[in-house]
DNA sequence: AGTATGTACTCTGCAATGCAGAGTGTCAAG
DNA sequence: CTTGACACTCTGCATTGCAGAGTACATACT
């Protein structure tokens, strides 16, 4: 047998709580995104910065007249199907764990 | 809104695989794990080792007269429970983000 | 008996990651 | 024109993650 692996950017607390919030919201912003998640300042910069770099996020800068300026995340196509790639190997993983009945097993022969 | 968190000791690729193999297998042994998760020997050392610390794995020594002594592998009752939780909030997530659900099968009751 | 080979881990060092708080710029009210 | 709140960004340090070298012990071969 072999587990399918999981995308190590996706499978981190905060970044998985990201990814997931931005699917299902659209789109969101620094403060929503810290206030939603619980995060500090700077982990949830962090994270962001690298779901950015990965190309699993864009940013876009929004300043509309007499509007404190501020930056809009969003996932790209890209992370949209990372994230479904992701929650599918998951799935797999997690259906594995409960699948079998948790018996003593033999241990003689092999899988 | 407020996300629930991920247990960070779960949620880390190889120990979530770890934890749901041996939730589904009941058992399993270095070696098993090893091939099973594609996982080097420091590496899986390292990670079964935080899960044994944490409380989630047990091991136990075996050696059957005339056998190759082998440390055996399973989850605790509180490794069972934090297993569950953590599905039960990784749905919550999940679900939230729009993406497939997943499924639990035979893991006792959500929190 | 002695040596080689394989298995089952364990240890070590280093690179990468995770995190919080301090710092920076900007706007808006007083 | 100062004060304070907001929206980030940067820095330093602690923790984590990882692979390969090391150790121990059992079996196979000569």
């Amino acid at each position: 047998m072999n587990l399918p692996a999981l995308d190590p950017l996706l499978h981190q607390p905060l970044r998985t709580q990201i990814a997931a919030f931005l699917s299902g919201r659209g789109e969101s912003t620094f403060s929503e995104l810290k206030r939603t998640l619980n995060a500090t300042d700077g982990n949830l910069d962090a994270h962001l910065g690298k779901l950015i770099e990965a190309g699993y996020v864009e940013s876009r800068r929004e300043s509309g007249v007499g509007e404190r300026s501020r930056t809009v995340y969003a996932l790209t196509e890209s992370g949209r199907t990372a994230l479904s790639t992701y929650v599918s190997r998951l799935s797999e993983i997690v259906a594995l764990s409960g699948a079998i009945p948790i018996v003593q097993t033999s241990l003689k022969g092999k899988s």
